[in-house]
DNA sequence: GCATCTATACTCGGATAAGCGATGTCCGAGTACTGGAGG
DNA sequence: CCTCCAGTACTCGGACATCGCTTATCCGAGTATAGATGC
């Protein structure tokens, strides 16, 4: 079990979105995967992915690129996790039930089985974690602990430009 | 983002074994998986890691096979999943903050990255969920929505025996 | 009849292939800017 | 001097390779049993 390595980009790239969202301009995949060294084009893709759930906007052409389509405060983490992972609950319950003995074809053992059941209960207490944390929180902790990250990260913004 | 389907698997057969367990024998990988039309070979794959994580023993030879290392109340649904998918987190950080601008080489972003600390406690949830429900609960469970299962199960083992 | 020995069949355990999704790359479609020509 | 137009460079978006892990399989080492042999 491991998330898809684009979780992280696409998490600390909307929070660097934040940060430089009042300049008004639009930041290309370019410059954003300059920002953690990150392979641009792959980078991209994951973008992308956000764009199909609503949480960036993106503009084609020069000066165009990515920005918030949303406040911080209207976007979970779990937006985010869903947006790159997929809906599709890590714990797959295949119903190998239906090949015991005594089955009954009719039921749903997605539902019936237990084992499923606690899985289920495991997958959900996961997700209201990570439901419950917006990315407005995540930017306050971050201002907690290094109060001058909007600053750099702006100014790098600004200095790259070119 | 996918759990691998050994865990399943291994959960469905350790709760069998707990069924059979009075009888004093010990089950056979072949026979373990013809309850579930599962692939041997694989199984016994999956079933190695739970002897090596302490949940099952295991003995060669004719009349061989495999039983409980300890008894339900003692495994809780939480060593069966690390057992097979190890301890590793599924979110990991790769502290790609060390490649931003104004990253300190010397901080350890495992901790300190706000965004590892939430995923870190969603996971938390995650795991306390399934340490908390050990497999004698689930046994339990299953007792009261189908109170034939031990005997079904007992009886298939005896049949399917030659 | 009993003990011993040998051959046999059965089981786990780890080494060895195949398939598929995650990772990574590339090129085409579309758009805003820039420079120049014409009025 | 202003307006219009064409060329250009830039950006996203999706199609196309590559790699690693999950899935799956196979054979060898070891053991208990069964049968035969000798006493």
């Amino acid at each position: 079990m491991k998330l898809n390595e684009g979780v992280e980009w696409a998490l600390h790239t909307c929070l660097n979105l934040g940060w430089i969202e009042e300049s008004g301009e639009a930041a290309p995949t370019a410059r954003l995967a300059a920002f953690y060294d990150l392979p641009p084009a792959y980078l991209n893709k994951q973008l992308q992915a956000l764009v199909r759930a609503g949480i960036l906007s993106s503009t084609p052409g020069p000066r165009g690129g990515f920005r918030l389509a949303r406040q911080l405060e209207d976007i979970t983490v779990l937006d985010v996790v869903v947006a790159i992972e997929g809906r599709a609950p890590a714990f797959a319950c295949n119903q190998i039930l239906h090949q015991g003995p005594g089955a009954d074809p009719r039921t749903d053992y997605r539902e019936a089985c237990v084992i499923a059941q606690t899985m289920s209960r495991a997958e959900l207490a996961w997700r209201q974690v990570l439901a419950s944390e917006t990315l407005a929180d995540i930017r306050g902790r971050v201002l907690e602990v290094s109060p001058r990250a909007p600053d750099a990260t702006r100014e790098w913004f600004r200095n790259v430009r070119r």
